[in-house]
Formats: structure tokens, C-alpha cells, sequence
DNA sequence: TGCCCAGCCAC
RNA sequence: GUUGUGGCUGGGCA
């Protein structure tokens, strides 16, 4: 019922949502902290029109970003006021339909990580299902059939209603450089509801693959099927690809999508060690570890300007964090290898607040040595370094070295 | 247990 | 200039 999306409680959750993400402002100009003072001028319209049905959402604000690929991503953002509206729609809509998704999906779902999903696309290939029909969907957000995913949603929600207003969401247009235009197709990408129907969308495939037995994964758009033969792979390929493109009206993406070994393909940052025998195991993507590269060359880069303590800490808190999301991988991550690699690079930064002895040996004060020892290593650059700076980026590595050194904390 | 902040990853 | 969903890590507050 609409009225339970509007209730308080509801849209209460709804606005600390949209607050929190501090995210931009949409066509309109109004951004997150001025949120606020617009629900108290402009609710009781806005409320009043959503119930009688005459509520029109603005369209939303066009804006490309990179995509790792090289390609570019089109988002969609709406205003904050129609940001509202979607986060307290999915709020009410996703205890309804996620239940009863699939269990092999795992993509935008409250509950489920990607690291589960590459624990299962493991133990499919340890089975002996060694071939994977890896298939992602082009430009998947923006070519969802508006018409398919509003029946399906009448299947399930009563209030005519709320089809309604989010039909309206679907054709609320895009403005771009002042020119606004109507949209046949697609859910923005940079709506809130826009996951949780793309779900909706995509559970149909998900039972479609479960009525014929077949072993997946999915992930969004991103789906991995395991075959025990390249033939019976290739068979499903074309099958999927039939189905997905006849009757769902999307389009498989060629160039991403490919019948392989599971160890030449990437899945959720990771892949697979070869094995006949059952016994493959997690690893670390390249194209994923190249970009960790690429993310500590900037960082340590010396044409950014920024202090070395503070260059420290971002590098410490990318890569606590990195690492934690790839230590699913069950090969060695060349990790002291790269933390070498890093030291290096900062080692060619000319730091000028560590010029002399008397700057580094505050510092070391200010860090809870004592005089004696913080004389003794404030001397020199390299015995500063080493006391000041090396634990931090040790720390990632092996948590008992920079205790063993008398530092509490640098943190 | 709840709330807030910073960040990382997937899509 | 960068939206969204979901997950996770670290820190802080009571
Ligand atoms: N940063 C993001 N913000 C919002 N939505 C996103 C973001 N990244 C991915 N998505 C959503 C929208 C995409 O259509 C969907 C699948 O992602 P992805 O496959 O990388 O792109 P895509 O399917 O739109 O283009 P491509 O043709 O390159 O596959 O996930
Ligand atoms: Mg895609």
C-alpha cells in the first residue's frame, strides 16, 4: 500500500539515507543539506500528489564518468526530493521481493557479499564444472524494457498506485545541458530503486536457468554458468543468449561475454589457479591488482602535494581496506614484494619537513618516544624513517612489528 | 545493542 | 565534476 511507503517511519529512513550518502544535487540544484528545510516548505504537496496520482517526478541530471574499461558511464541522478521517494519505495518493495530471489543471486541484495559468490563459482569448478559461459549484459541499467518490468511488477503489488509513480520514474527523462528529453527505455543508473528492479528484472533469467538445472552465479549483470564440456558450455551460451536477447529484450555483451576456462576468466575482481584435479583456488584478478597499483602510484605520486604523515595514512587506509576485500584470495598476494615497491617510491619524495634533525625529533616526541631514543633516530632521516614511517606501512603486513619498535599508536 | 565518521570492494 | 544499491574494514560516541 502507498500509504505504508509514505508513512513516517518509513520516510524517516527514507531522508537519514539520502542525508548520509551526501550525495550532489539533481536538476534542481537543491543538494542533500538543504534537504531539510525543502521537506518542511514543499511536503504536504508533494504528499498530497503522490496520493491523488498527480505527483511528477523532475527528470533526472545527466553526468559521464570513466569506467575502468575506458568506457563511460552515464549516470542518471535524480533530485533529492525523488531520491527521497525511490529510497523509501525500496525500503518497502525489497522485504517484499528479495525473499524470494534466487539464492544463487548475489548482486544488490541485503545479506549477500561477492565473496560468497566467488566461493561458490569455486566450488562448481572444483566439482568438475571446468567450463564457464561468462556472460555480461550490455549497458544493462539502460536497456531494461520498461512495459516487461512494469507486468512483472503488477504480479506482485496490489496498489495501482504505486505502479504508477514508478512508472512515472521511468519516464521522468534526463535533462542535459538544459535540454530535457524524454526516455523510452533503461532505470538511471544513480536511482535508488533502480538495483532492486534490475533484480526484478533479472530474477525471470534466474528461474528460467533454475527450471533447467543449470549451475550459476549471478552478480547484477554479471553472471558466470558452469559446464563440464566446452560443447555443453557453448550449447548454453547459445541458449542464454536466445533467451536473454528473444524473450527479455536485452542484449548480451560480445566483447565481456565468452565461453572459457574459469582461470582465464574474471569474476567480482578475482579468478582461478588452473586445475584438472579439483582443485583450483582463489585468486586475485591482474587487472584488479593493476589497479591497486595505479591507485599507490598516485597516491605516493610527488607532484601531489600533501604532507607525508598525511600521504601515510591514505596509502595505510587504501591498503587495509583493499586488502581486506582480496584476502578471500588463497594464493599469496605478492605483498612484500609491492610494499617494497612502495617504500621505494616514497623514499624519492624530498620531504622538506623532516629537513632537520630538531623538526623530526618533535615529531617523534609528539609520537610518545622518549627524549633519549627520539634524539637517537631523529638524527638521521633514515633512522626516522625507519621508526616513524616503515611500521605504518609494515603494520598491513605483520601487526606485531611496530609494537616490537615501543609505538603505541602513529594512527 | 544503537548511532556517527573515514575508507575499501563488487556491480 | 561522481549517483545508486549491497557488502566489508577501521575509528569514534553512548
Ligand atoms: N558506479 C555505479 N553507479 C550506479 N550504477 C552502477 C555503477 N556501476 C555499475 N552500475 C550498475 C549499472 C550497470 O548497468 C550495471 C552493470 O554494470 P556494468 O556491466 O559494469 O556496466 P553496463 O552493463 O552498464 O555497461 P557495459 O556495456 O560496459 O557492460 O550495474
Ligand atoms: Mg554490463
Amino acid at each position: 500500500m502507498l500509504e505504508d511507503v509514505l508513512h513516517r517511519d518509513n520516510l524517516n529512513q527514507a531522508y537519514l539515507k539520502v542525508v548520509q550518502n551526501k550525495g550532489t544535487a539533481g536538476v534542481d540544484g537543491r543538494d542533500t543539506t538543504e534537504l531539510k528545510h525543502q521537506i518542511s516548505e514543499e511536503w504536504t504537496d508533494v504528499h498530497e500528489r503522490l496520493l491523488s496520482g498527480t505527483y511528477q517526478p523532475s527528470p533526472i541530471r545527466r553526468v559521464k564518468i570513466p569506467k575502468p574499461d575506458g568506457g563511460q558511464r552515464k549516470l542518471g541522478i535524480p533530485t533529492v526530493m525523488d531520491r527521497l521517494i525511490q529510497q523509501a519505495l525500496n525500503l518497502y518493495l525489497q522485504p517484499i521481493y528479495d525473499p524470494a530471489f534466487s539464492e544463487h543471486s548475489y548482486g544488490f541484495r541485503p545479506g549477500r557479499r561477492a565473496h560468497d559468490a566467488v566461493r561458490k563459482a569455486k566450488q562448481y569448478i572444483n566439482e568438475g564444472y571446468t567450463w564457464v559461459v561468462d556472460i555480461d549484459l550490455e549497458k544493462f541499467f539502460d536497456t531494461v524494457n520498461h512495459d516487461r518490468l512494469m507486468r512483472t511488477l503488477s504480479h506482485r503489488i496490489q496498489d495501482g498506485r504505486i505502479l504508477r509513480i514508478i512508472r512515472k520514474y521511468l519516464q521522468a527523462g534526463m535533462m542535459d545541458q538544459g535540454v530535457t528529453q524524454a526516455n523510452t527505455m533503461g532505470t538511471p543508473q544513480g536511482s535508488p530503486l533502480s538495483p532492486l528492479l534490475s533484480n526484478i528484472v533479472l530474477d525471470e533469467w534466474d528461474k528460467e536457468m533454475e527450471k533447467r538445472g543449470i549451475r550459476f552465479v549471478r552478480y547484477a549483470d554479471d553472471c558466470q554458468i558452469y559446464a563440464g564440456s566446452r560443447k555443453a558450455a557453448e550449447r548454453i551460451f547459445r541458449k542464454m543468449t536466445r533467451f536473454l536477447e528473444k524473450t527479455m529484450r536485452l542484449k548480451v555483451n560480445q566483447t565481456k561475454s565468452a565461453v572459457d576456462r574459469p582461470w582465464k576468466r574474471k569474476f567480482l575482481g578475482f579468478s582461478f589457479t588452473a586445475s584438472s584435479k579439483g582443485n583450483s583456488k582463489i585468486r586475485v584478478h591482474r587487472t584488479s591488482l593493476e589497479r591497486a597499483k595505479d591507485r599507490i602510484r598516485t597516491i605516493t605520486s610527488r607532484r601531489w602535494s600533501i604532507s607525508m604523515e598525511d600521504r601515510i595514512k591514505k596509502l595505510n587506509q587504501f591498503l587495509v581496506g583493499w586488502r581486506n576485500y582480496f584476502a578471500l584470495a588463497e594464493t599469496p598476494t605478492p605483498f612484500r614484494r609491492m610494499m617494497e615497491w612502495i617504500r621505494r617510491r616514497l623514499r624519492m619524495i624530498r620531504w622538506k619537513e623532516w629537513k632537520t634533525p630538531k623538526t623530526r625529533k618533535r615529531k617523534l616526541r609528539g609520537l610518545g618516544v622518549s627524549p633519549a631514543k627520539a634524539h637517537e633516530w631523529g638524527n638521521t632521516r633514515k633512522g626516522y624513517w625507519r621508526v616513524a614511517c616503515s611500521p605504518i606501512l609494515h603494520h598491513t603486513l605483520n601487526d606485531a612489528y611496530w609494537r616490537r619498535l615501543g609505538l603505541k599508536s602513529l594512527i
